[in-house]
DNA sequence: TATATCTCGACTATTAGGGTCGGGAAATAA
DNA sequence: TTATTTCCCGACCCTAATAGTCGAGATATA
């Protein structure tokens, strides 16, 4: 029900990935579909996405890959979540779920609630920075 | 991403119109249906499934229709959600959304994150009474 | 008995998400 | 200048899950 998208996911984990290899030069997408298991073909299509958000920037060729732009610490998780929204026809009534109005008014009390979730969702993910991901791990690792 | 399914929403529409009527007798699945613009044959089965929780009741025959077994006070958002979770095959780790086993145990520094997001929005979910939608209507009202 | 209502299981339709492919464009190296 | 490595782009496909429908049967009331 909740649970983020395959999607969301996999872009998050190739910014942790790129943020891990922050000091080797680019890194190539196969390098890191490889180490995060993400199949490669797709993982091209969602980098390549995440160029508009400018939080990586790419370089092709010998030597090529993906680099990170901000330091793992100013990126947030809530930041490339919003972004990936962003595509998604963001065009529906955040209230019912229905397409641009809803079919009843009233039920829309509802609208409050779905109104107040998604801000202590985004609260969290605002919250979390790419760099507290990274050092949870180090903290597990121990 | 975190829209609610149009089931949940039906269903949470449904028993708060059945609140809303609470002192009237059983109310037809047809009337609830109009009330709140839902399709009547799917509302059916939301319905019949909903009898499973023991917070709806039903009667058939002429003046049968549903009825709220607890009162709306006592319902809470949560409960309604939580219920409709299990008939989802809820076999899927709930940590990075693959089923039953993590491909990288590694990425799963994410784990924490969705585990907290989910509990945040639960608790929202949890702290909402159908009696509190009602009264928020009400307060709309005026 | 006639009518109104829920019941049940099977069935169909639609969509979004997840994933793939082939060929092209830039960058480097030899 | 050619070969190789990489990203780039757009079109494409597949599947599972969600949404929704249907017909016939079971109960309850009048």
């Amino acid at each position: 029900m909740l649970m983020p998208q395959k999607k969301d996911q996999y872009a998050l984990r190739a910014i942790y990935e790129l943020a891990k290899r922050k000091d080797s030069g680019p890194t190539k997408i196969s390098d890191i579909a490889e180490a995060q298991a993400i199949p490669v073909r797709f993982l091209e299509v969602i980098l390549n996405q995440l160029k508009h958000s400018g939080l990586v920037a790419s370089k092709r060729g010998f030597y090529g890959g993906y680099t990170l732009l901000k330091s793992p610490a100013e990126i947030s998780v809530g930041e490339v979540l919003r972004f990936l929204q962003k595509d998604g026809v963001e065009s529906h009534c955040a209230a019912c779920g229905t397409v641009s109005v809803c079919p009843r008014g009233e039920n829309c009390s509802l609208t409050q609630l779905w109104r107040k979730v998604r801000e202590v969702v985004f609260k969290v993910y605002d919250e979390t920075s790419m760099q507290d991901l990274l050092d949870y791990n180090e903290a597990l690792q121990k």
